[in-house]
DNA sequence: TATAAATATCTATATATGTTAATACGATAT
DNA sequence: ATATCGTATTAACATATATAGATATTTATA
């Protein structure tokens, strides 16, 4: 396997996890450096806790999201700020 | 549905076209501007044809390509340069 | 009109992803 | 220690997507 397919593969693999409604509100939430608990997350945007946690833990495993856990709480935060960027280009490109 | 709602499922179908690495192969080539036509972009990837016209046909439907019939050919392009951007920031965002 | 070139579609099979509900795990406080 | 809160995992099922090969459609030209 070419370094140029895993790279596209690597890159296709992100973008997947971004691409889902659930997945996308989580990324804009956490927008300018913000980081939230799964309950402040699954409570803002209106969904089960379990389908709140399911999501997120694609979203890490997929390297857009890491996690610090302080106690009980485990805060969600961007990986990389750049990737909120791709929600703000994607939101203009629709007509 | 809530209009919120219905933006982000707009918004993740695009992504979702997008998130697949010969489709993401596709709209690297197609930056700046480029129009394609389906011949010369299955040889470039070094794809069958049938595979680039069905990947070809998602990237239109969902809305990321346009097509211009020329005789024989089908020129593809990007219906919005920006989109070209997310790749970019996809890329830069791999450790 | 017959043929070739360019593109699109269809069918079948395999694989992946989403959804929901139930349950388990780990940390804290009583 | 046990009850409770926050989070994660699992199982079962439905749906969607990918892949490959064969074939159809459209257009141009001999």
């Amino acid at each position: 396997m070419t370094n140029e397919l895993t790279k596209l593969i690597q890159a296709s693999e992100m973008l997947k996890a971004i691409a889902h409604p659930i997945r996308l509100a989580i990324v804009q939430l956490l927008e300018n450096d913000k980081r939230m608990s799964v309950t402040a997350i699954h409570e803002t945007l209106n969904i089960e806790q379990a389908v709140a946690s399911h999501h997120l833990s694609i979203l890490k495993n997929k390297g857009v999201l890491s996690v610090d856990r302080e106690g009980k709480h485990c805060f969600y935060f961007l990986k990389h700020q750049r990737l909120a960027e791709i929600v703000v280009c994607v939101n203009k490109c629709q007509e």
